[in-house]
RNA sequence: GGCCCGGUAGUUCAGUCGGUUAGAACGCUAGCCUGUCACGCUAGAGGUCGACGGUUCGAGCCCGUUCCGGGUCGCCA
């Protein structure tokens, strides 16, 4: 036996007990003529005391020993509230080195998680080892474990769905994998089950979900996976957007109150915002709702002003209480604004009732106290101005207002603040092809149906289609899908595919949605996302196990490698 | 692909105006220490300053090219 019990377990009870621990030597305190030794597992802790030299000899730290020896009580100055086992220790009577460990380690483990990334993905077996980052992975563990059992409570089905699959022909890239039995052609890792699921619910299946894996050749972000990433895919029949609402917010609730560590979620129902709304007043369309600073539109009172910088271009305004603020404060301002690309930033000061500021001298009396009334300024507070072109200026606005939010220390750490942004444009006008694009999903349900698209302008239609999105994170986005061939059919005309190219393409969706397809709506909210929130992670790859990194590379193993030049012909490749 | 920031000991970093032998902390090695728990004390080892080229009497520092990493925009149906 290897053990007989863990690094977390003995207690008062146990005190005369003769005990076998096994795990990682974290540190040796050398006393000369007395050693202690933390010694290490998943679990925790326990203290071991050596009272013989030879015992440690050739013993280095994160080496894998088992020592057996009998449990003691420690004297009330020596005990150490820091350890779930500090009322005790364990006073050795001989260790066995079942792993030995190299003298220097790549890294120290206690303070991995400010070792340069390379490193610590090259020897993230080491890394995992950090409390931190264990702990994360544990959390993960328990978050899916609850999701599945909510999702099961509330009537849903876990299927798996195919890993070898079929191309898509939009979206992201696809990670291809080349057939050895037919010749030139290509399975793809899925981007997400989205036709699968479709069909599940045409099979009648009625509610489906999935922890499932998502594979895009897409470049990385903080919060975004480079190669593969896990989603909570779910997807409900019968159901319309109300209904997957109310599905997110049981279970989003319910997982960041249980596993939030304690910080203020919002209650359902959870705060919805129009995709237009969302951008004019926070300039994104995944809102940081923790910042109180809103956007306001100053485009119209811009008119009247002779101000060329301004001029024929959107204007916006931030409001923001700077009172007390140094110089550096708005020349940061200025210099972060300069940063993200902007020409400029202009501010007034509502100082002693009159504005003090750059953009002062363009404003008339009259001007000033409309500004005044109709945004509700008060003394001390600052006006800030973003103009730009009308592609760029709702970013910038929503960069400024996020900076502001920052600095001022106005958002709320303590606290998951959800909302679901909906009515996303159905199409968008693309600038570069000169021909409308779908702005999301091509699966969506348009508002007002087949008459919208017959009647209206191709540009203003919406879609029931919604993202979710927690403190400026977007976990998911989900739609009503569009399961009526006729409308799928009108839907894909618009965008410029004819029925013989939406068959080529989406051939068994469109067949089988004559066949009698459901209504149905769903959304995937990601899992490493939720769990980088729930940890209190800034970056993605924190709550992953075995990340790639930003270059999709895993440097651990070594992927993406080199074949063998027979590996490449058993799949008919050539590399040039 | 564009832009920004970075690369100095195993790790995290400092390095002044371009000037003698490139430093600190932690880690590592050796020695001392019987109650520590991030033990302490003493000594020591450890460097192609990412790479290449240039300017200069002289480059970690200035210039150019390039590689690598992080962030960001594009991209992400």
């Amino acid at each position: 036996m290897l053990r007989t019990h863990t690094c977390s377990q003995l207690r008062i009870s146990d005190i005369g007990q003769k005990v076998r621990l096994s795990g990682w030597a974290e540190t040796v305190r050398d006393h000369g003529g007395i050693k202690f030794m933390d010694l290490r597992d998943h679990y925790g802790v326990t203290q071991i005391v050596f009272h013989d030299d030879s015992m440690l000899e050739g013993v280095n730290r994160e080496a894998v020993v088992s020592v057996t020896g009998t449990v003691v009580a420690r004297d009330a100055e020596t005990v150490n509230p820091k350890l779930e086992t500090g009322l005790v220790e364990v006073r050795a009577e001989s260790l066995e080195v079942l792993g030995p460990c190299r003298g220097m380690l790549p890294f120290e483990i206690s303070s991995s998680t400010s070792t340069r990334e390379e490193v610590r993905l090259k020897y993230r077996y080491l890394d995992l080892r950090n409390p931190v980052i264990h702990g994360n992975i544990m959390l993960r563990s328990r978050v899916i474990s609850f999701l599945r059992s909510e999702m099961e409570k509330l009537g849903f089905t876990e299927i798996q769905t195919p890993i070898l699959t079929c191309s898509s022909p939009e979206g992201a890239r696809d990670y291809l994998v080349p057939s050895r039995k037919h010749k030139g052609k290509f399975y793809a890792l899925p981007q997400a089950p989205q036709q699968f699921k479709q069909l599940l619910m045409v099979a009648g299946f009625d509610r489906y979900f999935q922890i499932a894996p998502c594979f895009r050749d897409e470049d990385a972000r903080g919060d975004r996976s480079p190669g593969e990433f896990y989603q909570l895919d779910f997807e409900m029949s019968f159901a319309e957007q109300e209904d997957v609402f109310q599905v997110a917010e049981q279970v989003l609730y319910g997982a960041f109150v249980k596993f939030g560590g304690g910080k203020r979620v919002s209650p359902p129902p959870f705060k919805r915002l129009s995709y237009a709304e969302a951008m004019l007043k926070y300039g994104t369309d995944k809102p940081d709702l923790r910042n109180p600073l809103t956007i306001c539109d100053l485009t119209d009172f811009f008119r009247g002003v002779e101000f060329a910088a301004f001029k024929n271009k959107p204007v916006r305004g931030i409001v923001a209480d700077c009172s007390g603020r140094p110089r550096s404060f708005f020349e940061g301002s200025l210099r972060f604004a300069l940063d993200i690309g902007m020409k400029g930033l202009g501010y007034i000061t509502l100082s002693s009732g009159e504005f003090k500021g750059p953009i002062e001298k363009f404003l008339s009396a009259e001007q000033k106290r409309e500004l005044i009334d109709s945004l509700g300024i008060s003394e001390g507070q600052t006006l800030f101005f973003i103009s730009a072109a009308p592609s760029e200026v709702d970013r910038f606005a929503g960069q400024i207002r996020g900076w502001l939010g920052e600095q001022l220390g106005l958002t709320d750490k303590d606290a998951f603040e959800f909302c679901f942004v909906l009515d996303f444009p159905m199409y968008e006008y693309n600038e570069e092809t000169h021909k409308i694009d779908f702005t999301h999903n091509p699966f969506s349900m348009p508002q007002g149906g087949l008459d919208a698209l017959l009647n209206n302008d191709p540009l203003k239609i919406l879609a029931y289609q919604y993202d979710i999105v927690c403190n400026g994170v977007e976990l998911s986005s989900g739609a009503v899908r569009n399961h009526n061939p006729e409308i799928m059919k009108k839907a894909f005309e618009i965008a410029g595919y004819t029925e013989a190219e939406l068959e080529a393409r989406f051939g068994a969706m469109y067949t089988a949605f004559q066949y009698g397809a459901p209504p149905h709506a769903g959304m995937a909210p990601g899992i490493d996302r939720m769990v980088m929130l729930l940890a209190g992670e800034e970056t993605i790859r924190d709550v992953i196990a075995f990340p790639l990194n930003g270059n999709a590379q895993d440097l651990m193993l070594g992927a993406p490698s080199e074949v063998t030049e027979q590996q490449l012909r058993e799949v008919h490749i050539k590399i040039r």
